[in-house]
RNA sequence: GCAGAUGUGGCGGAACUGGCAGACGCACAGGACUUAAAAUCCUGCGGUUGAAUAAACCGUGCCGGUUCGAUUCCGGCCAUCUGCACCA
């Protein structure tokens, strides 16, 4: 028998698989179907990263597994090629971007096929394709139509070195990344997608979906839907009132004061009133200079400046209170104001301790209904709120209590005496009845700045006429192709590079006829991905993204596999389109995936993430290269629990490769005999249920210690059936792809592993009729005795008190209680 | 600051639904084979005490609780990782 030489036989396996199609999807839509996803790469310069196997190989075992048990499975790979990298490398090094893609996704290609990974290739996509690109503007049309895409104007962060906008990543420390120089925010009419309206069915159809349960939690706090009220505070002598979002209304007699974003337009207004304009404009010139995520990052310490000359008035309590200007309120989010209740939100108790405002307690603990633990706690706490008869007025709160389960009104009128939960909602229907204001459901999610300056992404299929305004191109016109131009650099004052090609703006409006100018933003990378599962359905039709009919067979995907870092962004977007593309009909099913789960990532060997910086990178040829694709997957999938992060390790892998010389080396001890031994066959039969549940658990790297164990019992027993052998390696193929096949064939067989159906198992003969049972003393192990599966209580007892062990150790002590779990534990209480 | 996760031997990790903690692998040590090395095969391997394959005690980030019994459940901390938009 000759050594395993890996490469003469994973190239051989590799050569019959991609140019026979063995892996492709069928046509026959009579079949049941299988659809697994796997996040579609980034062509980075830097070729394939060690992680992305991960993902694949996990997703590539189920695909296996499914084929082999008779679905049509459907497991394809493309590229989302559109980026900031490929277009920053081009303005360096005045190399077009499509050029650098197309070497990228060859580069890419190869290295896939060289880890033998069972895709689809004869549906392999790329975003920035115009025949790909040309349905992601027809979806952006069918928005824009749906009034689902808008201009609005949002800021930017703009470099005031380069003069460009930027991107967050770009964004350091308040600083260009490339240059230095300050970034400031800057307003620009953008694009923008309203995924808001959706935000309820977002949250409501996670229900039925098979995702992790942190990947919903995720999701829904992402969206971040909040009840509460929207309540108008008259701003002194003046018509006007100041509108704040709470979701606490119940302590409304405790709002001592009122804080607006610096962009809130209530300065503007009342600036001939305001007294202190000089030192608020200062302010709003330094808030400017933060992004939101700065302003949270850096702003450890509130800051914050009153507005003088301007009051405004508790519509509850009619007293005169001050207004605010501080950045730990957003324009974003509610109204971009709110009413401060220090007494009762620990951000208003922080900022009123600063500036020494009055903090006035309305709400106390409910001891009523709480543990004992809480109960002690809140007492220590709380101590002055709970004492008889106090004097409000002179309480003077150590620290904010924010408990809305657990809290009685006090101090608060027509509120007093309720419960929190309560007085929300009485509070509510006094504001509706007086017309102060509004019952209001809020969201985290914002609408999605869809916008980039950019050249590398697709065009946004617009239009702008002095006369119509913004019309999109006719749909016959797709695709609007990207113009192949040859100076990257971004245009004046953060605009795109497009805005200079002058020729190419200039077109006729397609409503009147008149001269009009195009777009010239693009649009995100996210744009591409948003759709892509649909586009592998069908993707060479140029009428429709998909045929209706691939569309009613394939969906949904059965299973997606990513990032967790995809979580929100991502997958948020692409449900969303998804539920848009229903709703106009373009698709059959409400969601778009109906499992999702996530990888961990693969650290460095030193425990940190991978960078070039760090000099942790681990390519994948070079792995390939010395120890094979077979080793390079197995060892992936056992380097750990797969939703975690692990750290790569050399040393690790080797004992992987041992693993599969020893498999190959089984041949040695092999007999003829076709069916599995007597000595092995529970063996064979649990070891068929265990790696098949664990698959579809993504329990691999348990799976794995399930082959080497059987490997060891084996090499322990000096042989093994050509019956056991066989089914081995097909419960091993899927991890093992080449070698599997390669053994299978040399046992002879004529089919190769992947037409065969994946092996089964008897369930009875999974079940060990002898089994150890563990006699604890006081919970600790002090003995273990055999006894037939279905033994009863007292046959055991009669075992145990015979045993030697147990007799010995019950010398001189007293029996207090027995207690038998069946075929668990049988403890004895002594003393 | 918010959200999500994680914490078990020298290392990666395993443990069903609360029931023998440390499967499997790496590293290490000893042995076999070899002129020798590599490879391979066999044996051992949480800690302390111990000559011991006798026995006892300790041990799953820390403190406490529930339980006959806790890596697993509850409360409170600490540390690390990931994401982020101070979400009123």
């Amino acid at each position: 028998m000759m050594a395993y030489n890996f490469r003469e036989i994973e190239k051989k396996w590799q050569k019959k698989w991609y140019e026979e199609g063995t892996f492709n999807a069928k046509d026959d839509y009579t079949m049941k179907k299988w659809y697994g996803l796997i996040e579609f790469p980034y062509p980075s310069g830097q070729g394939l990263h060690v992680g992305h196997p991960r993902s694949y190989t996990a997703l590539d075992i189920v695909a296996r597994k499914k084929r082999m048990e008779g679905y049509n499975v459907l497991y394809p790979i493309g590229f989302d090629a559109f980026g900031l990298p490929a277009e920053n490398y081009a303005i360096k090094n005045h190399i077009h971007p499509k050029i650098t893609t197309e070497n990228n996704v060859n580069h890419f290609r190869e290295q896939l096929k060289s880890i033998g990974f069972s895709f689809d290739w004869s549906r392999e996509i790329n975003t920035t394709d115009p025949n790909y690109y040309k349905w992601t503007q027809w979806i952006f049309i069918q928005l824009f139509k749906k009034g689902l895409a808008y201009k609005a104007t949002m800021p930017i962060n703009f470099c005031t070195g380069c003069k460009v906008g930027l991107a967050n990543e770009e964004v350091v420390n308040g600083v260009c990344e490339r240059c230095g120089s300050p970034v400031v925010q800057k307003e620009k009419s953008q694009w923008m997608l309203g995924i808001t309206k959706y935000a309820q069915r977002l949250i409501d159809d996670l229900d039925d979906l098979d995702y992790l349960e942190k990947i919903k939690i995720q999701q829904k706090n992402w969206i971040g839907r909040s009840e509460g009220a929207e309540v108008n505070f008259k701003i002194k002598d003046t018509e006007d009132s100041l509108l704040v979002y709470t979701t606490r209304p119940d302590t409304i007699y405790g709002a001592t004061y009122m804080v607006i974003a610096p962009e809130h337009e209530l300065v503007e207004k009342y600036k001939d009133k305001i007294l202190n304009k000089a030192e608020i404009e200062d302010y709003k010139k330094k808030s400017a200079l933060k992004s939101d995520f700065e302003r949270s990052e850096l702003n450890k310490e509130k800051t914050g400046v009153e507005i003088k000359g301007i009051k405004a008035i508790n519509p509850f309590t009619n007293e005169e209170i001050p207004i605010w200007i501080s950045d730990y309120v957003l324009i974003t989010y509610g109204t971009g104001a709110i009413m401060a209740v220090p007494a009762h939100d620990d951000r208003d108790f922080e900022f009123a301790k600063k500036f020494n405002l009055p903090i006035k307690p309305v709400i106390k603990p409910d001891l009523r209904n709480v543990s004992e633990d809480l109960r002690k706690e809140l007492e220590s706490k709380f101590d002055y709120l709970l004492e008889e008869n106090v004097d409000y007025s002179k309480i003077e709160m150590q620290e904010p209590f924010t408990d809305v389960n657990n809290g009685i009104a006090i101090n608060s009128g027509i509120l007093d005496g309720l419960t929190s939960k309560e007085a929300i909602k009485k509070a509510i229907s006094y504001i509706e009845e007086h017309k102060l204001g509004t019952k209001k459901v809020n969201y985290k999610l914002r609408d999605w700045v869809f916008s980039r300056q950019r050249y590398w992404g697709e065009p946004i299929p617009m239009v702008y006429c002095e006369d119509c305004g913004w019309v999109p191109i006719p749909e016959e016109e797709l695709p609007l192709k990207l113009p192949d131009i040859e100076d990257y650099e971004p245009g004046e004052n953060g605009e795109s590079p497009l805005a200079k090609q002058t020729e190419w703006i200039k077109t006729k409006c397609p409503h009147c006829g008149k001269p009009a100018r195009r777009e010239t933003d693009t649009m995100p990378q996210w744009a591409g991905s948003s759709w892509y599962f649909l586009r592998y359905m069908d993707p060479h039709n140029d009428k429709a993204l998909a045929s209706k009919e691939a569309i009613e067979y394939w969906s949904p995907v059965d299973w997606y596999n990513g990032g967790m870092e995809h979580t929100t962004l991502h997958l948020l977007y692409s449900r969303f389109w998804h539920k848009f593309l229903y709703d106009i009909g373009v698709v059959p099913t409400k969601e778009p995936y109906q499992k999702r789960t996530s990888h961990g990532m693969i650290l460095g060997s030193n425990g940190e993430k991978m960078s070039k910086s760090k000099g942790n990178v681990i390519n994948p040829d070079d792995i390939v290269k010395e120890f094979g694709a077979d080793t390079f997957r197995v060892y992936e999938m056992f380097m750990g629990p797969f939703d975690q992060t692990a750290p790569w390790s050399m040393e690790s892998i080797r004992g992987c490769g041992k693993f599969l010389d020893r498999v190959w080396n089984l041949q040695n001890i092999l007999t003829e005999e076709e069916g599995y031994s007597e000595k092995h066959e529970k063996m064979m039969h649990k070891a068929i249920k265990k790696v098949s549940l664990d698959i579809e658990e993504m329990k691999f790297n348990t799976a794995v210690a399930t082959f080497m164990t059987m490997t060891n019992e084996f090499v322990k027993d000096k042989t093994i059936t050509k019956g056991e052998y066989k089914t081995f390696l097909q419960l091993l193929n899927p991890f093992a792809p080449h070698m599997t096949e390669e053994l299978f064939s040399i046992l002879g067989e004529k089919k190769t592993i992947n037409e065969t159906p994946w092996p089964k198992y008897d369930e009875a003969k999974t079940i060990d009729d002898e089994i150890e049972i563990p006699v604890q003393f006081n919970g600790k192990l002090k003995a273990v005795v055999k006894a037939q599966r279905e033994a009863d209580e007292s046959t055991v007892k009669e075992i145990v008190k015979n045993d030697e062990t147990v007799k010995k150790a019950l010398e001189g002590k007293t029996i207090v209680k027995e207690i038998y779990v069946k075929g668990r534990v049988y403890n004895i209480v002594v003393k």
